[in-house]
RNA sequence: GGCGGCGUAGCCAAGUGGCCUAAGGCGCCAGUUUGCAAAACUGGUAUUCGUGGGUUCGACUCCCACCGCCGCCUCCA
């Protein structure tokens, strides 16, 4: 079975075909850069991570693009909309630009620490505003805009599709208008695509209607067809820019070039706190490095940038997704589990030289033999239902459920000191594939030792297991206590096994 | 008011007509192990899927009604 997509512009699920057979191009709207990163962010951006990951797992060149938007993004759609880049600028007292390099640099450090890969191309409305300018030519051209005092409208009386996405009409939407309507509109549900600049305003630009400054919707539409073509493969984004923010960019784009804009629509769903929507207007968000470094009040620890995103695929992408406390806890928990497992099983592959069993005369009997084909069996079996689920419209849930069941695996083979060598590495590539390549959850650094600090911890740490040995050899049993308490306390936890005392942080 | 969605164990969550007397995770309980722990492994933890009707040989899954919750219709991933 091939990969099934829901796409939200036929409200089916849909077996997913690109336009070129081997090829993928894929526009995500990117954040605006006026603020930290914060959860919502994580579960929109790892839930398109995913996707990007996977469909080059099934072979296709992807072409990842996501923008930044640094300019045009208004705080509302009335006449005293304020850009809101430009007003958080104000309160920092620095260039827009600048603050906006500035939160682009804290965005690519949070979804790098979110082991999201980099999108091919990045590109900031503020470079494009050239390719804005000619799409606004185009559709008054067209007729399907209009100029009124340096400023442009979308007709959108003009475009009968209009709605076709968010499934609504014009009428339905003038009924339960919350907004002010500028004087300026021929219709109510017209939108800007260009709009004059005051004087005072700092991000302008010359264009055939004097000085102004892109809207918000027109940079998607530029963007995306300047490095896509049109149409597209995938275009996704969060589900509260269905309206209007996608489908403003469907009426200018497929009026503009008169072909279909985009094939397959993919929305992901919200995070919520206390069943509130996060975001920015209602200031309950939590920011990513906020939640790396346990520093708000709703956290009770810090948690691992992974946590975060195992935190994330434990649910649907379609789903809504209710942040607590405790779901990160749990989530960090099961992201340990399986952190712990695949560092197990590497340090153990590391350990035995290439080719021999796992324990010096103890060959692989043919007992053995019939024990690794049933384990080999099993992890193809794994597979199956691994790529099953994702082909099942991105069943992450279903996906991680196979990575817990390798992990019990593994655990269990590490037991037994008879297991070879060959089906330790099978499992392990197995979770270097699907956890790694896919989910990206299983990380190169499962396996390594870290850094200089680290190496430093560990011969600290190293000193007080041995003075913990000496007690307990002397049977001193309340002093070996304190300290492995005394080191709880620091966040060390003390493993006691068959091959000595191991130490990991909490 | 219009449009869309959700309600599954203590918590998170998959399943959406028979394989469901319902995955997986967290938590909790017990066993193995341990000086005691931790970790790991094994087993247990929903006869039931918001409530009430209906359709069907058969419903968590379809239909209707009701209750509760959320998103969008300004900006928001």
């Amino acid at each position: 079975m091939d990969l099934q997509l829901y796409n939200s512009l036929t409200r089916r699920t849909e077996e997913f075909r690109p336009l070129l057979e081997d090829r993928v191009g894929i526009y995500v709207c990117g954040p605006t850069v006026y603020g930290h990163a914060h959860l919502g962010h994580a579960k929109s951006y790892v839930s398109f991570d995913v996707l990007v990951r996977y469909l080059r797992y099934l072979g296709y060149r992807v072409t990842y693009v996501q923008n930044i938007t640094d300019v045009g993004h208004l705080t509302d759609d009335a006449d005293a909309g304020e850009d809101k880049i430009a007003k958080a600028a104000r309160k920092e007292r620095k260039h827009p630009m600048e603050l906006a390099e500035y939160y682009t640099r804290s965005y690519f450090e949070d979804m790098d620490k979110l082991n999201c890969v980099r999108p091919d191309i990045s590109p900031r409305a503020s470079g494009h505003i050239i390719e804005q300018i000619e799409l606004v030519k185009i559709l008054l051209e067209k007729g399907f805009a209009y100029e009124v005092n340096g400023s442009v409208y979308f007709d959108v009386s003009r475009f009968p599709d209009y709605g076709k996405l968010s499934g609504r009409n014009v009428e339905e939407m003038l009924a339960g208008a919350r907004v002010e309507v500028s004087p300026e509109k021929r219709n109510p549900a017209d939108f800007a695509v260009w709009k004059k600049a005051e004087p005072n305003h700092i991000m302008q630009w010359p264009s055939p209607w004097g000085m102004g400054y892109p809207c918000w919707h027109l940079e998607c539409s530029a963007m995306s067809t300047k490095y896509l073509g049109q149409p597209f493969d995938i275009h996704g984004g969060g589900m509260e820019n269905k309206f209007p923010h996608h489908e403003c960019e469907i009426a200018q784009s497929e009026a503009a070039h008169g072909v279909q804009f985009v094939r397959t629509w993919v929305h992901n769903n919200m995070v919520t706190v206390d069943g509130q929507k996060m975001g920015k207007s209602l200031g309950n968000f939590i920011t990513l490095k906020e939640a790396f470094a346990g520093t708000h009040e709703k956290l009770s620890r810090a948690y691992e940038p992974l946590a975060v995103r195992q935190l994330v695929l434990s649910s649907h992408y379609r789903s809504p997704l209710d942040f607590s406390d405790a779901g990160l806890f749990a989530a960090h928990s099961g992201y340990q589990k399986i952190s712990e497992a695949v560092r197990s099983l590497r340090k153990q592959l590391a350990a035995v030289p290439q080719g021999e069993p796992r324990v010096e005369g103890v060959p692989p009997s043919n007992r053995g033999q019939d024990a690794r084909d049933t384990i080999l069996k099993q992890l193809e079996e794994a597979k199956t239902k691994f790529e099953e689920a994702m082909n099942d419209d991105l069943n992450t849930s279903v996906a991680l459920s196979v990575l817990f069941d390798l992990v019990r695996l593994t655990n269990s083979l590490l037991e037994n000191k008879k297991t070879a060598r060959e089906t330790l590495a099978a499992v392990n590539e197995m979770f270097t594939k699907l956890g790694g390549d896919v989910l990206g959850i299983v990380t190169e650094e499962s396996a390594q030792a870290g850094g200089v600090d680290e190496k430093a911890l560990d011969k600290l740490v190293g000193i007080l297991i041995a003075q913990r040995a000496e007690a307990r050899k002397a049977k001193d049993f309340a002093r070996a206590d304190a300290i492995r308490a005394k080191l709880d306390e620091a966040g060390i936890v003390l493993e006691d096994g068959p091959q000595g005392t191991q130490w990991r942080s909490k």
